[in-house]
DNA sequence: TCCCCTGTTGACAACGTTGTCCAGGGCCTA
DNA sequence: TAGGCCCTGGACAACGTTGTCAACAGGGGA
């Protein structure tokens, strides 16, 4: 087999070049690229000349030569958890939507909560030279970035701090909302709470953990730790037993907090099939949930995108200021479920 | 000081190149790119050093310098409407996880159903060079792809045809589901049917309307257009009084065939402040429907990425059969809100 | 008439990597 | 011991673009 033959049949079809075009058009390659940059200082018969090969050939500039030669990607990485989970999706666009207004494309992948793909995901990236990286951490230990951080790739995490690294975050307030949520329970009435969350290992668990702690703590209960608490997965698999363990026996829960949106789904799912009432506050709003009648902690997917997304440009546009750390406020929406009274 | 420092603190920060490798690690430059790419022919030893070498530097390989001169990005691109919709999330996921099986990363970008943006994030997309693109068209003409699709640049539609183009197809079976929603309705008892839906521009809402019809017309009903079919956006600040005028009159409307899941969660909302009962079938599956018993035509957002997906790299890996057209079905989910006879 | 100035244009190197090809050394065989 | 072969390593060009700089033409002023 012929290897040459071979070899440009599988680059890009056969796509002009800026060189076939200056042929076709009968000018100077830089002057074709200065038509296709809008530069100054080319005559408009010249102009109409070049373009009119451009069009003829269906050229269009290859970025990645122009990437290779300018140093700048204008596009940023986008790390999260799950692109599926509806938490993130609003989130995705936001960050999206400034980088648009940046003139910058979005690269995005899903960690699946795993950091080794997390750290081979962000390294891919950094090979691609995205000029900046949006992370949701999904483990504890950033240093691999390390090197990437100090050749200048604009880094912000988000959602959960970065591990041993210094950089911009941007967080919500986990620990502040749930220990509002479950002091709302408590205010109606509440003594037994149960909370179920994910893997302790991530971040904004312990911190609503401890928020629910904190909560309990202030008005004097003690928690029944065997009992009360149970962590692990947000498969339905695992929280729905977890759910049924709390509300039976003698003297069960009357209340739950729960600490995400998937969490909340399989609890209410629970609660629906049983006939005595039991009160649930979760963690993260859910489309229809004002529908149910569930209290929930929101925290605003876009606004955590956005203020993530504008940090990144404001780094890339030179701001030299120290890592910063922003929390953005929960919000406390009451619905009905977090407003029962115990049973 | 050193020349090759210098020069690279002006590009990507101080980014070591494999030159640098090199010398630091006393070896030729292509012995570097060698052991970078696990290529055979290279004494451990040898490896050893280098790989020293790349850890004490930070390096990390420059994908567009590699993209330059392999021709391969190994990357795709998806344009789909907006992310944020609970239906493309875990569309885009599935195709993230069979990029991610054939190694490549995905860029995705939403059109916001703006046809020019939707050609200025292909056209974007083509300029840095991906492998392939999935498309779910905003416009309804695609022959500005002509000249990448000519060049090589596989493409793949979803969810809607494309315009004056030849190109790979995945659908869901609009027309059939709705028909099969509508029917369901008429089954049980009902012959007053609205239809309420996207903006008649798109491709999926005319198909579903057609459904709609058929099954009427199947069942002898004459369809008053004007009070019972609703089309235009799916904002909510429409649809809402666009159902509540359904449902107003001496002659209201039994039930709803809702177009979308945008359109459905206004549905619900509507209906769940009346007193009278209404049926309803929505289009799309939405979370917790199961628990609100809202009855819904699903199609599987997952299986439509991953369908699409597999079809691209097929492409990529040298299938050359003539452009494909995919149907995938639909499934009637009833729970309750479909199966209300007529009030 | 000459010269300078301005405005257009093109030649050339460089970006960092990979493919090709060649050189040298060690080892095996005759 | 000579010849040949394999294994390792390096020099060099090329990918398609942009920045630099110089050339060139035309016009206007002295």
């Amino acid at each position: 087999m012929d290897r040459t033959a071979r070899h440009s049949e599988n680059r890009y079809g056969n796509r002009p070049t800026m060189k076939d075009v200056a042929a076709r058009a009968g000018v100077g390659l830089k002057t074709v690229s200065r038509v296709v940059n809008s530069e100054p200082g080319v005559t408009p018969d010249t102009e109409r000349r070049v373009q009119e090969a451009i069009d003829a050939l269906g050229f269009r500039r290859n970025d990645s030569a122009r990437v290779l030669r300018k140093g700048r990607t204008a596009s940023i990485g986008l790390v999260l958890e799950d692109l599926a989970d509806p938490f993130y999706g609003p989130l995705s666009r936001a960050v999206e939507e400034v980088a648009r207004a940046h003139g910058a494309l979005l690269i995005n992948g899903s960690s699946a909560e795993d950091p080794e793909r997390e750290q081979e995901l962000v390294l891919a990236l950094c090979a691609r030279r995205v000029d900046g990286l949006i992370v949701i951490p999904a483990g504890d230990d950033h240093r691999y970035l390390e090197p990437e951080i100090k050749a200048g790739v604009a880094t912000v995490f988000v959602d959960r701090p970065a591990g041993h690294v210094e950089a911009d975050m941007v967080l919500s307030d986990s620990f502040g909302g749930a220990r509002e949520g479950v002091a709302h329970l408590i205010a109606h009435g509440h003594r037994r709470i149960g909370f179920i969350g994910d893997q302790p290992r991530i971040h904004t668990v312990t911190e609503r953990l401890r928020g629910y702690r904190a909560a309990m703590a202030d008005a004097g209960i003690t928690v029944e730790e065997e009992a009360w608490v149970s962590l692990g997965s947000t498969d339905p698999a695992r929280v729905r037993p977890a759910v049924e363990a709390m509300l039976a026996g003698p003297e069960p829960v009357t209340a739950l907090f729960a600490g995400n949106n998937r969490v909340t789904v399989t609890a209410v799912r629970v609660i629906a099939e049983r006939e005595r009432p039991v009160a649930l506050v979760g963690f993260d709003d859910i489309e229809l949930a004002d529908l149910l009648g569930i209290t929930v902690i929101s925290q605003d997917a876009a606004a955590v995108g956005r203020t993530a997304a504008e940090h990144l440009f404001r780094r890339l546009d030179g701001a030299a200021h120290p890592p910063s750390r922003v929390e953005l406020p929960t919000r406390l929406i009451p619905r009905g479920s977090g407003e029962l009274p115990p049973a």
